[in-house]
DNA sequence: TTATTGCAGATAAAATTTATCCGTGATAAG
DNA sequence: CTTATCACGGATAAATTTTATCTGCAATAA
């Protein structure tokens, strides 16, 4: 049970991204470079992003990513659930319809399994807690306690390459 | 971010030594045959189990496992934790101090990243939530919602392993 | 037209998960 | 006190998933 490492850069990425001003946009290699992580594997995940409506795509030389909707709109969910797929991380393989003391054909076993439940409840509480913090929040936090001068050395990166 | 079904399996023999007479215990063979999963590799989880006090151990013949502690006393997270591992599922890379942008040995990273508090937010709630279901809840409920028919057959083939 | 960028699919390497086996120690029963 | 049964730890093997890269194609700005 472990969320891949990819979804933190996705994250990261995508926090970049709403801060950018509008019709800024930057590429994979930029994004990867800034982060320090590899560009053709982030670069997938960048793809997954935008096939999930997540990021916008500009084609093309000067191209890139930017944020498809607005900053207030994309949740750490949105982003977790598009990199890592909408899958349950339970799954219920009705292991009690299994075994010598399970009835075939029961309707007993129309209601979901107990334990399955639980397990789904437990996951949607920590989908909708994800999904309470929204890119804009982290930007106004990163504002609040960041260090200005990294907040500087940021701004003077970003604008080296978007003129 | 898949939980191992062994923790499925897990859950279900905890719940099943739960329900057990005082003293009277189950072989990993036996839990094995009335789950219909493979033995050996659910000795291992019942191995991991034992280690880390959940059920406690019989050895020699007519030996098999029983709960260590009191049914209502035995959380979802016990076992998943048990069988998952104790770490958080998401890891904080620290990327925010990689690349062309960062400081070096800044203050401002002593706080931890906004993402990673995000994240680890949310498994928090996430496991609180597990927790609250005992197995002695998921009894309760059994009986209430279980065929009566599969909790006869169920508790013949528990008599006839343990007389 | 050319160079740059994203995209889809194929592929390869690495890591993890899943599953099994064997030798050892414990112990109940004969 | 011998034997058969059980859990345990470690080693190992198979399968699957994750991680990472590459290639050819489409889009487009200069």
């Amino acid at each position: 049970m472990k969320i891949s490492n990819t979804v933190e850069w996705a994250i990261h990425c995508c926090t970049l991204l709403a801060g950018l001003p509008k019709g800024v946009n930057l590429s994979a290699k930029d994004l990867a470079e800034y982060h320090g992580v590899p560009h053709p594997y982030l670069a997938k995940a960048l793809q997954t992003l935008s096939n999930d409506g997540i990021v916008k795509t500009i084609s093309g030389p000067k191209g890139g990513y930017q944020l498809a909707k607005e900053p207030n709109n994309v949740s750490l969910l949105d982003i977790v659930l598009s990199i890592e797929g909408s899958d349950s991380c339970f799954e219920c393989e009705e292991i009690r319809q299994q075994g010598p003391t399970a009835l075939k054909r029961s309707a007993s076993y129309k209601r979901p399994c107990l334990i399955a439940a639980a397990m789904w409840k437990a996951e949607n509480v920590w989908r909708s807690e994800l999904d309470k913090t929204k890119l804009s929040h982290l930007i106004e936090q990163v504002i609040i306690e960041a260090d200005p001068r990294q907040m500087k050395k940021s701004q003077d990166w970003i604008e080296k390459r978007t003129p």
